[in-house]
DNA sequence: GTGGTCTAGACCACT
DNA sequence: GTGGTCTAGACCACA
């Protein structure tokens, strides 16, 4: 499990370990009813609270991307390859048409913004 | 002065009215040294608490986009077009850093994000 | 009358006002019984409000440093070079335990204030 | 934390706290990542809004005296003695310009202003 | 008239 | 528990 988590960002620590599981979720990296590492587990190597954790797991619970066995453990939800990109894209859609209005806001054009996307799509 | 909140809406008042001030100074809907309405009276119109509009003054004070003279009102700062077009691309590119991340880690390739952006573009 | 403003500074107006007019008086470059410009006259030079300057004359007048005559004028009040010197001091031993209690608090010594004093005290 | 307010003096509340702290933190007396008491608790103690303490606390972020960690609390941020020190000498020259300009005003000649401090520096 | 500050309570998001 | 936001009213300083 692959998580890294910034106290300074100014998304909340319980929002980005959720984009960080559905992302990984979404793009297939994880296999259906794979166990995900219990609570405990991950409060102690990242340093942050167990209720923390619980959050973003009752948010992934409720996205229908994992479910929780009580006393078992979580794992990863069985969802076709179809469903998935469904969901891939409608998280996708959900963000840009906010995003969009932001960028019209401040005044740029769609070739401006393409171009930004262009410039910066492969940073980092 | 066109302002519109929504108390629904996740983000909070005093951001949607720094929002929406900035965008228009820095698509340049406002001219230098304009006098802004006063606080008062915008927290009338929008039936909202003068400290929820001091706060986004605050903001938009901080980042140089207004001035206030205590007792005289506000401002708008008298910037450059080139300055303001400096601040305009800053905004853009701190936000489309942090966009870009979450589409690729819902693992969408560039040509997928930009097919987004020119679907959802002249929506609405 | 020599008499400048800035709108950006901390201080209000009338307080640059007060100071500079008292400065000149307790300085001694103003005579007894001079007379002050009309509150008309300097509102126009300096493109400020007639209230803000009655609100510096006020202040004057209450430490009696000027005394205004109805429908004549305002004038400088006679005091004795003693009494001005007395003045003097207990205006700057007003101020100057303020300001020492401040540089404490930043955890200046004694030296470290006074080569600040030499340092800045030629500059401008 | 010792914090001694006073509802007569002339400086808002939020500045008297922001000055004592920050006074406290340059003269390196808090620590670095030291947990600053909660805002409520501050309230409590000292009987007044939180806002009040809110306000104080977001210009001590401002000049980077501090950081919040939202759901946990605020601490002292984590500075190297060499810029503690370029602050304090930054907040002190920033101060002695202005004190400096103001007993020129007054007629005081450097000998007398010197003699000033002295005279008063140790006392109360 | 303007902005600056403050209160006393409230509700929410995050840990 | 923490901080973040907001209200509705108040009083003051400034122009």
């Amino acid at each position: 499990m692959n998580i890294s988590i910034s106290n300074n960002a100014d998304t909340p620590i319980y929002k980005q370990i959720y984009d960080q599981i559905s992302g990984q979720i979404l793009r297939g990296e994880l296999d259906s009813d794979e166990t995900l590492p219990s609570i405990r587990a991950i409060a102690l190597e990242l340093r942050i609270s167990v209720i923390t954790i619980k959050k973003a797991w009752e948010e992934l619970e409720k996205d229908g991307l994992i479910y929780t066995v009580l006393g078992k453990g979580c794992f990863i939800a069985s969802v076709s390859a179809k469903k998935l990109q469904n969901k891939r894209d409608e998280f996708a859609q959900d963000k840009i048409k906010k995003d969009i209005k932001y960028y019209k806001e401040l005044g740029l054009s769609r070739d401006e913004l393409i171009r930004l996307v262009n410039d910066h799509f492969d940073e980092k």
